[in-house]
DNA sequence: AAAGACACCTGTCCGC
DNA sequence: TGCGGACAGGTGTCTT
């Protein structure tokens, strides 16, 4: 579920209830995730939570212990519930605050992850190979030119790699593809650095949209209060196959991309 | 080094 | 209604 947009909306979300608040109890129903969560994550009992960030889609909630890394995968999502509330299924672990507020990890397929690292988290295996943030200005046209010169793979996948670009996962990929008017299926290294250029600029205006609207609901994302993103009626390709393109009119199109759909209109995007 | 297939896991939807 | 198969927002690892 969780791209960039719906990971920061998600971040935003938990600050206000863990920001310098205490870690009273960590609860761990289920450890089992994409890797076994560590029994080192009850360190972060009686530790004060001084920085919730995000690199990429990774949650990062550093105490003078060390940092929680949390990922969403494909199907997590955090709510902030009041200590106590019964689990539903699927809930695997509960993040307690001394206030009561518990910041709970709901994942049904889990590939999320909780981890623990006493480093520079920056530095943990995960994470030091990133590609840039896509907001920030390391992320431009000339970068993504000069990364992409002799790859043969295609622009969607290209920008959906995390060690390129961190953030961009399907949905957006096809989006922004879309709104840049470039196929999918171009190779990599044959984009020119003017259509980079024009890339660049939907990826952050597509993904800042959708930040600002809480993420995109395509089933089950919810923000901690448990409301859905609003940007799926923004969509203009994403799980549109067959329907008209909101520009051209022609059939929206869906094809397989390295194990993934992608959807583009075969008209507007060249 | 790079590209592609596969793995992890559960829920849902569609066709028969 | 039941069953099998395909598919779903991610990404590390293994094999070419």
């Amino acid at each position: 579920m969780p791209e960039l947009p719906e990971v920061e909306t998600t971040r935003k979300g938990i600050k206000p209830y863990t920001y310098q608040q205490t870690v009273a109890k960590v609860i761990v129903r289920q450890p089992k995730l994409r890797w076994p969560i560590p029994s080192e994550i009850e360190q972060m009992e009686g530790q004060l939570i001084e920085s919730v960030r995000r690199r990429g889609k990774y949650i990062l909630l550093e105490t003078n212990a060390g940092t929680a890394i949390i990922h969403l995968g494909m199907s997590g999502s955090l709510r902030i519930v009041e200590e106590g509330l019964a689990p539903d299924k699927h809930d695997h672990v509960d993040l307690v605050m001394a206030t009561g507020k518990t910041v709970r990890l709901h994942d049904p397929r889990r590939f999320g992850s909780v981890l623990w690292t006493q480093k520079n988290p920056l530095k943990h295996k995960l994470i030091r190979s990133l590609g840039p943030e896509p907001l920030s200005d390391d992320f431009n046209a000339n970068y993504l030119y000069e990364v992409s010169r002799g790859r043969s793979m295609s622009i969607k996948q290209f920008i959906m790699n995390g060690h390129m670009v961190v953030g961009v996962g399907n949905i957006y990929a096809c989006e922004s593809l879309f709104m840049a008017g470039i196929s999918p299926k171009w190779q990599a290294g044959k984009v020119s650095k003017v259509r980079y250029q024009k890339l660049v600029e939907e990826i952050k205006i597509v993904l800042t949209k959708a930040i600002e609207q809480g993420g995109t609901t395509l089933k089950d994302f919810v923000q901690v209060e448990g409301k859905p993103g609003y940007f799926k009626q923004e969509l203009n390709v994403y799980g549109r196959a067959g329907e008209g393109c909101n520009n051209c009119e022609s059939q929206i199109k869906q094809i397989t991309q390295g194990q993934r759909s992608t959807f583009y209109c075969g008209k507007c995007q060249r």
